[in-house]
DNA sequence: TCGTAATACATCATATCACGAGGTATTGTG
DNA sequence: CACAATACCTCGTGATATGATGTATTACGA
């Protein structure tokens, strides 16, 4: 998919792949890259950000030897996810009047 | 709307604003706007890239002593707004794992 | 055992792009 | 005569996706 068209819902995806279960980076792009391609750099920019916004906090474990990093989503995470679902509707606003004038 | 959001469907929009019709950018403004906010800055930034890539070309008249740029859609134009129905698709597939996750 | 893949993290430079602030000029109107 | 409306434009800034690159450990097949 376009760079362009990925902002805006790169964030809420992450945010929804750790919303019902703590995840970890690497876990995150393999949940995600199914439904949209998510470079390593990308995601952790993005981690990075989401915790900065406190979107998300953060825990470090140790497994197997490998540091991971297990993200927790915070109230305001869920909000963010929330608020989308009106953009959403905004979004589909437009949509239309782009299908309309196309017939 | 959230101008993350936007990117990817501006250009859209505007190649829909002059799709059935030629028109200029004080026009664009009024059709675009009650759907989706736009300003001039953003406006004229997109006719500039939409022209420098072929997606429209121009046509300079003079109008009640004022200049007026008629902006007309390309084949390539007409394309792009065919991909982006193709994109809206991958996009609904990236709303329903968002939503799938939020029950 | 040796190399390669997988696991797991991170940073930096670059390119793209929306948008506010500011600018120019003419015509219409109260 | 001032102000709104019409109509164009540029510049700087901030946000951000991404490739390239780097570090380190474990697992595994040849």
């Amino acid at each position: 998919m376009d760079a362009q068209l990925k902002r805006g819902i790169l964030d809420v995806c992450v945010l929804t792949a750790i919303k019902n279960e703590d995840s970890y980076g690497y876990k995150i792009i393999k949940d995600v890259k199914p439904v949209l391609e998510l470079s390593e750099s990308t995601l952790y920019t993005i981690l990075k950000r989401l915790e900065e916004t406190h979107m998300l906090v953060v825990r470090t474990i140790i497994h197997d030897g490998r540091i991971r990093k297990y993200y927790h989503i915070t109230e305001k995470g869920l909000k963010r996810i929330e608020d989308f679902k009106n953009e959403w509707k905004e979004l589909m606003d437009v949509y239309s009047f782009i299908m309309e004038e196309n017939q």
